[in-house]
DNA sequence: GACAAAGGTGAATACCATTAACTTTAAAAG
DNA sequence: CTTTTAAAGTTAATGGTATTCACCTTTGTC
């Protein structure tokens, strides 16, 4: 194989999820990506399809790292209540670390840019292995939408600053949580 | 006042409004906009500073017509509860009937473009009025953020496709809320 | 009737994504 | 050791965007 690449597939996604996110996506043409690569745009049509494609891939990483952060944040050990705030406050936590990105996976604003439902599925499997033991198996599907309404809009309102008159963010956040899930027992 | 205008302020916001709704935001250009009035598009700039001040405009005006929608559905007769699912029912019959300028207004996609603090806080006085009558004054503020993330968070997933898996999502919404509000008791 | 000024125009600028034709390079094939 | 080949990168071109500018057109007012 000819011509040793600077580029590869992943070092380029993650540079583009890096500049997305310390720039805004707004600002972070195929050029600006490029110049961090030391290359012209045409050439990242080599290594992707267009930029839409590198949205998307930028988002599907964005969903399997929030994956992992709720994976690492589970105990079995502990009792089922710690595990979901343990799984929330990871929720939150990425969105908070990466909230740029976080938006951008998860409120469409640039079309076909979504992950794929293999990927979202994903998302919903820790909180929902514990909603079943709780609730009962067809009970556990709407208590699961609720709680991923509850804090996937939360933290879309934190991004947003529609969250502002004070109070404790962090502990209004996990008391709604855990009020939401007394009110199913 | 000369050279009589096809154009007044209120009916550009609203045509643009329209153009949004039906060909999604990506799709519209000033030139889109200014091709409903027959118009070419840089005099458009007579009436609006420019394309970020239009679609802050068309954002404020979904705000309003949110706030509207909620406080037409309220009927102090009824009992409170009642009076609390009307409202987000109403929250979310606008969102179904608006997506795209929903998601536009209340997700910060394009920098700039947020309703002023001013309206966005009428959003939340209708719940607000009815929390501070059940809980107290001090917990109403984290009881209301709960409830806004909720129905705020919901209607952003079913707006882009996230909730999927079969269920009745009308009762799923409405019993999910009311869980909520009960763990607040 | 002259004029001021709002509303509209076409042309120009500086971006953007994308495509096409080309050049360069290094590894594989002979 | 030379030749081939194909990936990786280049420049130039196309058609789109928002925006600005100088100009023209219309019309109410003095």
């Amino acid at each position: 194989m000819p011509y040793p690449s600077q580029i590869n597939r992943d070092s380029l996604i993650e540079t583009a999820r890096d500049l997305i996110e310390t720039q805004g996506v707004e600002n972070v043409s195929l050029r600006v990506v490029a110049d961090a690569f030391g290359v012209t745009a045409p050439s990242l049509y080599r290594h992707v399809k267009n930029k839409t494609a590198l949205i998307l891939a930028v988002n599907t990483l964005t969903s399997r790292e929030i994956v992992a952060k709720m994976m690492d944040a589970i105990n079995e050990d502990e009792p089922l209540e710690t595990q979901m705030l343990a799984i929330v406050r990871a929720f939150r936590g990425y969105a908070h670390a990466h909230p740029r990105c976080y938006e951008l996976a998860f409120s469409n604003a640039i079309p076909d840019t979504m992950p794929d439902v293999e990927e979202r599925v994903q998302l919903i499997l820790p909180l929902q292995a514990l909603f079943t033991k709780i609730a009962g198996e067809e009970q556990s599907l709407v208590v699961l939408r609720g709680a991923y309404a509850l804090i996937h809009g939360w933290v879309m309102l934190e991004i947003s600053d529609q969250l502002q008159r004070g109070g404790d963010l962090n502990a209004h956040y996990e008391q709604a949580f855990l009020a939401y899930i007394d009110g199913w027992r």
